[in-house]
DNA sequence: GCAGATATACATCTTACAGAGGTATACTGT
DNA sequence: ACAGTATACCTCTGTAAGATGTATATCTGC
């Protein structure tokens, strides 16, 4: 996903909502997308400068003259214009890079029970992660009337089924693998003596 | 994630397995790690530089005297070593970055019935690849006395289970929201003639 | 047996961007 | 008045993704 600056996206949809600065966009970011988006911190304003200069958006207060003044960026037709065409184009996936999977994968090559322990850490923070969705869902159900409101309850949906099949994958792995590593450790121990089964390859 | 060369893992991971050159790696990551981890063709090289400086990897074959011969590569007690101790250590998770629900999040700013479109299109491509790894599996299957075949299961589970999750909510979202999208669009021609409410915000 | 096409194997270069740090201003207690 | 801390904004640097380049091996038809 890299030479796409997807980077602008986020700050164009937003910015579509209100004028923002360059450290309320981090903010909303943060607060609102992240479940599905993060940014880097310091890849906004450079992003911002960029736009500017393309005439996507508008600096709406703020002269940069004196330092540290709030800038504050407004989106114009064209931002709109090109926002706009970039959702209708088809959405790319990010190429996965799952550390968490990748240690599963190669359990047998680390250390006895390590990587059934990061099972049960993922269930646990997955459920964490559950609870504080459904606490933040219910603060958005008092915004019922806004229009992009059925679009949120959809996401959050998203999120639900995502993390119940991860619960459910937990539970099912961990009492698939748990007896069957204490067994191969058994045998591993009962045949150290002899011949150090547990190294062949 | 940066600053951290994950790339080395998966190749540490494969060599444990069974000596391999660069091109191989690059084959087998594509081929057997590819649902959850996608490695970048130049990545590669650097990486199994890297690794022999530091003595975790050994050129077992091709002497790098004569140009474009076969470099084969075997993991040292040292990479065996290295491998072992980041599988133990917690597995840090990737920040997402998904532009298919961005655009579901933005869809109000997009032309009418787009992202309803990509949300039918990306439904299809799942079902795809379930079909696919359906197909992978019952391959897998006839290795049922691996060592890994316990694990290499609930690997493939994991992938069963998300792309149930993810068919289900694009059913469940283009029920919601499909209607929705086609009285929006009615109103919006209605009024445009007068004060295009569309553009409100 | 060789000319051209294609696949394989390896390498380099450019650019996005994550992470961390830095600086200036505003506020707060003493 | 002054130190300490929080806020708002911005910069720098290393890593790695992805594109692209190039040399060698293998195949194909004539």
């Amino acid at each position: 996903m890299a030479r796409t600056q997807s980077t602008q996206y986020p700050i164009l949809g937003l910015l579509c909502i209100k004028p923002l600065s360059g450290y309320d966009l981090r903010a909303e970011i943060e607060g609102t997308l992240n479940s599905f988006w993060r940014e880097s911190e310091g890849q906004i304003y450079p992003t911002l400068r960029m736009l500017e200069e393309t005439g996507q958006i508008v600096r709406i207060e703020g002269q940069r003259k004196q330092a540290r003044e709030r800038q504050v960026y407004a989106i114009t037709d064209l931002g709109r214009q090109r926002l706009r065409a970039w959702i209708a184009e088809e959405p790319r996936m990010q190429s996965p890079r799952n550390e968490f999977l990748l240690k599963v994968w190669m359990m047998r090559h680390g250390p006895e029970g390590a990587v059934l322990a990061h099972i049960r850490q993922h269930r646990q923070q997955v459920a964490i992660r559950m609870a504080a969705a459904a606490e933040l869902q219910t603060l958005v159900e008092r915004n019922r009337s806004f229009p992009d409101f059925p679009v949120w309850q959809t996401l959050f949906r998203y999120g639900a089924l995502m993390r119940e099949a991860e619960l459910a994958w937990c539970d099912e792995t961990l009492a698939a693998l748990e007896p069957l590593e204490r067994r191969e450790a058994k045998a591993a121990t009962c045949t150290r003596k002899g011949k150090k089964l547990i190294e062949q390859r």
